[in-house]
DNA sequence: ATGCATGAGGC
DNA sequence: CCTCATGCATA
């Protein structure tokens, strides 16, 4: 388990790089949503859109990568020992030692309660109801309040889940864009025509979380009236024959519906789900119009296109327990470990490199994902 | 519902 | 190797 201290296993040194994808760089043209052959390209797709709107000001740069808090990790310069460590073992060893220590549950709870508590826990115990989030998770609200400290912008913050607190702070200077902003739709499919219908936020800074907020919950009610499952919703997606709109996954319309998608993804998939709803409810007028009329016409089941080829099932490695927990402290001291550090990490918990830089990009993301309340689950 | 994984586009 | 949108697999 957490024995073996092996260490050392240089790679790459390339670590004094700080890739921040430059939001306004890469415009490019379609892409379509998810598809199953295909994944699209969050960078043309969203960017695209971005770009249009926030060419002009390089500091509107949504949440993302080169905001100040990302910059500077949420820990300051207290944790320079990175760069240090190539040069001077002991830190890296206290990191270890550190990060060790974190993992035991008495002394973390000092700091934190129990780091990342929530997700193993709570979450899984209760996957149908009640107490699902426990406001934000321990870590993340450390995180979080941390980069407020950053960035003291909250303003229209008072009444916001925490999370878009978050986001806003970081953004909360730009400005309302202009009448002509990028369309949803054509984050969507690139075409300069609403296929969804009226309004269109200029811009996804723009689109109001609370509003995503009601959306999402009335979209998910709407949806079990007409009782469609997540999946059922993710494969008519492509139904719609909206450009560039293939179909979606059950996890991600579930994401939409909790929430748990970062905004820009909400704001993109709104349009669409949106559409769906329409549809779907105009389907069932008229299936019930046609039932009035005696004229019963079955709507039909949707064909479950499988590939039939020899499956080489995607494996999912499970990490301990234990294992999480030394992550999760590594983790606290640094979000973006080296490479080497991965390295030190994978082999001290005898996991495969990839696997820790894996989880630690998860985490990342997981780290700025949305995650709302709302004691609620299908 | 969510953990670990993939892949595109980017430095 | 990162971020980000997404998905497979599974608890």
């Amino acid at each position: 388990m957490l024995t073996n201290t092996n260490t050392s296993s240089i790679e790459s040194i390339t670590s004094s790089k700080h890739s921040f994808p430059n939001t306004s760089t890469g415009i490019t043209n379609s892409n379509s949503i998810g598809n199953t052959n295909s994944r699209y390209s969050p960078s043309n797709f969203y960017r695209a859109a971005a770009v249009a709107a926030v060419t002009s000001d390089p500091n509107n740069r949504r949440y993302m990568p080169s905001t100040p808090w990302s910059k500077s990790n949420c820990f300051g310069d207290s944790f320079k020992l990175e760069a240090n460590s190539l040069f001077c073992p002991n830190i890296d060893d206290n990191f270890l030692r550190q990060a060790e220590a974190f993992a035991k549950p008495e002394s973390s709870s000092l700091y934190y309660p129990s780091p990342f508590a929530c997700s193993s826990a709570t979450a899984s115990a209760s996957s149908s109801s009640t107490n699902v989030y426990p406001s934000t998770s321990s870590i993340e609200s450390h995180l979080l309040s941390d980069q407020n400290q950053h960035n003291h912008h909250s303003q229209l913050s008072s009444d916001l889940h925490p999370f878009y607190q978050r986001q806003y702070a970081a953004v909360a200077h730009h400005h309302a864009a202009a009448a002509a902003g990028v369309l949803p739709s054509m984050v969507v499919g690139m075409h300069h025509h609403s296929v969804v219908g009226s309004f269109v936020p200029p811009h996804e800074l723009d689109v109001d979380p609370r509003e995503l907020e009601s959306f999402a919950e009335r979209f998910k009610q709407r949806r079990i009236k007409l009782g469609v499952t997540q999946a059922d919703v993710g494969q008519q997606l492509s139904k719609l024959k909206m450009p560039g709109v293939g179909s979606l996954s059950q996890s991600t319309i579930c994401r939409f519906e909790s929430l748990t998608l970062s905004h820009n993804n909400m704001v993109a998939l709104k349009p669409v789900l949106q559409a769906w709803l329409e549809f779907a409810e105009a389907e069932m007028r008229q299936r019930k119009k046609d039932e009035m009329n005696g004229t019963m016409i079955g709507i039909s089941g949707h064909i479950s296109s499988s590939g039939s080829l020899i499956d080489k099932k995607r494996k999912r490695t499970s990490i301990a327990a234990q294992e999480k927990r030394f992550l999760e402290s590594c983790f606290l001291q640094q979000q973006r470990p080296s490479g080497e550090r991965i390295a030190q990490i994978a082999d001290k918990l005898d996991l495969k490199k990839n696997v820790v830089r894996v989880w630690f990009c998860n985490q990342r993301q997981k780290n700025k994902r949305l995650r709302f309340a709302a004691g609620q689950s299908s």
